[in-house]
Formats: C-alpha cells, sequence, structure tokens
DNA sequence: CTTATTCA
DNA sequence: TGAATAAGG
C-alpha cells in the first residue's frame, strides 16, 4: 500500500488535541480499508448484519469520526475515483493476494487456527454498497464529502495546498508526492495498540510530517522526491529491485536526476514521463465545498439501527455525543453549519 | 477499530 | 479505578 519512505522523513509525535479547530482532508478508501481490515471477530469474519452486509467500516466511521469531532477536528472526507491506468498491474496483484488469503482464511477457520484473522485481514475487499454506505453515513453525521476525479490522496494534498484543510489524513506517504505540505498519520484517538506478536501494548499517538522541513533536511526538492519513490517503488510502478529508501536518496543526491541513476544502475522505467506528471501534476478538482451541516440523528438511527442492525442504545449515544460536539464547533468556528 | 463489561 | 477481555453486527 503506498510507498515506503522508512525513515527518510521526521515524524512529530502531536497530542489530538493540537489538531482542535483544524480541518483534516481524510483519504477515505485509506481509512476504510484499515476499519475493514481490523474490524472483525477473533475468527476473522467482519462485522455483517442480518442482510449478510458488511457493517464493519460503518462502525468504525461512525465511533472514530464521532471522537475526532469531539476532540475539535472538522473531517472532510475524500473519496476515490477512477484509478490511474498505471495502477491496473498493482490492483491486479492485491487482487491475486486476496483471493489467496481468502482459502488459507476459509482452511484456518476449519482447522480453528488462529491465523484466521491475519489471512481474514489479507482478504479484505472494498466491494458492494460499502463506498455508498459509508458516504450515506457521513453526510447524515453533517460532514463534507468530496468526490476526487482520481486520487482521493492527490485531492486531499490539494485542498491541503489551496489552504481549505490543514493536513492530509492518511496511513499511507502518497500525499507528500502529490505535495501535500502537511500530513497526518494515526489519526484516531485511543491510544493504546496491541504489538503484533506479543501482547504488549504501545501509546500511539498521531504524527505530522511536514513536507517543506523534511525535503530542506534531506536537501532534495520535491521533484527529486518523486524520483526516489519512482526508484523504491510506488502504486503505478514496480521500482528497481534492490533499491530502498537509503540507496534511492543516496543515487538522487549523487546524480540529481532520476535519469543519470538509472543509466548507473543500468536500469529502466517505462512511461517514466508520465509516471512522474501523475505525482506532479495529479487530476484534481476545485469543485468541492466544505461545509459541515448539523447531524440528523434520526436519520442515523434508521440507516444504521434499522437497515443495519446496530444496537440504538449505542448508535444514540454516538449521535448525542456528535451533536453536542457539533454545536461546540458551531459557537467557536464560523465555517460550522 | 471502539465500546462495554469484567475483574483485580 | 484502570487494565484486561469480550462484544459489536
Amino acid at each position: 500500500m503506498g510507498i515506503d519512505f522508512g525513515d527518510l522523513f521526521e515524524k512529530k509525535e502531536i497530542d489530538l488535541s493540537d489538531l482542535r479547530g483544524k480541518v483534516i482532508a481524510i483519504d477515505a478508501y485509506n481509512i476504510l480499508y484499515q476499519f475493514l481490515s481490523i474490524i472483525r471477530q477473533r475468527d476473522g469474519t467482519p462485522l455483517i448484519d442480518s442482510h449478510g452486509e458488511i457493517t464493519s467500516h460503518l462502525s468504525g466511521f461512525l465511533y472514530r469520526t464521532t471522537n475526532l469531532i469531539e476532540a475539535g477536528i472538522r473531517p472532510v472526507f475524500v473519496f476515490d475515483g477512477e484509478p490511474p491506468e498505471f495502477k491496473n498491474s498493482t490492483l491486479n496483484e492485491r487482487k491475486k493476494i486476496r483471493v489467496e488469503a481468502m482459502v488459507r482464511w476459509e482452511e484456518a477457520k476449519e482447522k480453528g487456527d488462529e491465523a484466521a484473522f491475519k489471512y481474514a485481514q489479507a482478504s479484505s475487499q472494498i466491494k458492494g454498497n460499502m463506498i455508498e454506505d459509508a458516504k450515506k453515513l457521513l453526510v447524515l453525521m453533517g460532514l463534507p464529502v468530496i468526490q476526487a476525479p482520481s486520487e482521493g490522496e492527490a485531492q486531499a494534498a490539494f485542498m491541503v495546498r489551496n489552504n481549505d484543510a490543514y493536513a492530509a489524513g492518511s496511513q499511507d506517504y502518497d500525499a507528500l508526492l502529490f505535495g501535500a505540505p502537511v500530513i497526518v498519520r494515526n489519526l484516531a484517538v485511543t491510544g493504546k495498540r496491541k504489538l503484533p506478536g506479543m501482547g504488549v501494548y504501545v501509546d500511539i499517538k498521531p504524527q505530522i510530517i511536514e513536507l517543506e522541513s523534511g525535503l530542506t533536511g534531506l536537501g532534495i526538492t520535491r521533484e527529486q522526491l518523486v524520483d526516489i519513490a519512482l526508484l523504491i517503488g510506488t502504486d503505478y510502478n514496480a521500482g528497481i529491485k534492490g533499491i530502498g529508501p537509503k540507496k534511492a536518496l543516496k543515487l538522487i543526491k549523487k546524480h540529481g536526476y532520476i535519469e543519470q541513476a538509472l543509466d548507473e544502475l543500468g536500469e529502466d522505467i517505462k512511461n517514466l514521463a508520465e509516471l512522474k506528471e501523475l505525482f506532479l501534476n495529479p487530476a484534481v478538482t476545485s469543485d468541492y465545498e466544505l461545509k459541515w451541516k448539523k447531524p440528523d440523528a434520526s436519520g442515523i438511527i434508521e440507516f444504521l439501527c434499522i437497515q443495519h442492525d446496530f444496537s440504538e442504545a449505542r448508535v444514540s449515544k454516538a449521535t448525542e455525543r456528535l451533536i453536542e460536539a457539533s454545536k461546540d464547533g458551531q459557537q467557536t468556528l464560523d465555517r460550522w453549519f
């Protein structure tokens, strides 16, 4: 998923309260996929309503978003449009992995194997009404939902550059390549997370990465950062075997341009110019409106409890918190409602 | 993941 | 109370 810059960028740990009053353009696919992958039972089965529809993502969106708003954050959710053509091979590869994982999951479930969960996670697929349902819930919650023409991270980055948002929210680093001045990771409220393997709990705090100071620290330009990414490999190209973040940085600093670096390596990247363009000049739109509305409490209850079998007690509680928090926002933030 | 419940 | 565990749909 996305580009792995390793430790190239300095990550600044922050408190959630540091984001109070700030607009965050959240990559909705990124978070939806996380919810889908993580919100599962012990054997890996996701939350499912009585019609057999998966509801893990709806649970995640309801509770986490309510928490963010309660923390004074103003989230905007940006949904992907058409993927760029160069992404096709990556998407096909992911599909293969998913199908394989699905088989492994069934086997593990049969045997009562604990590994079932991780296979289930790897089999996660966004499909059916998940996107529409997520959008519907977010709209009912009164939040702006933005439709990107292509990649959501690119649109989020554009909105930050436009000063319509403070940061792009995603676990991936791609928004940096798309030119987002600031990205936020670990945008959740519950700080404790179990470390894979042992039952050790670690405090996970939100962190920000600033593009400009990061580039200055590395002594490179954004164009060169894109060159580094293309050497390592992105969602749109495979990258060069044996080249990770450190070697890529060294090569680009030595040569200045990816073309010369590739010459030294005796390698070639197909469609190099188009790939650069994809990051440096991505498809985005200015046709969006950031407007926060009063949450539609009865609409949320109808949608989640009547249509998707959520517990009314839980949903009502969350909805009340949401409405209360939205009122606070209205007093202090002119753009609320 | 987040919330609810249990238990020292 | 706060940490560990179960449940959520």
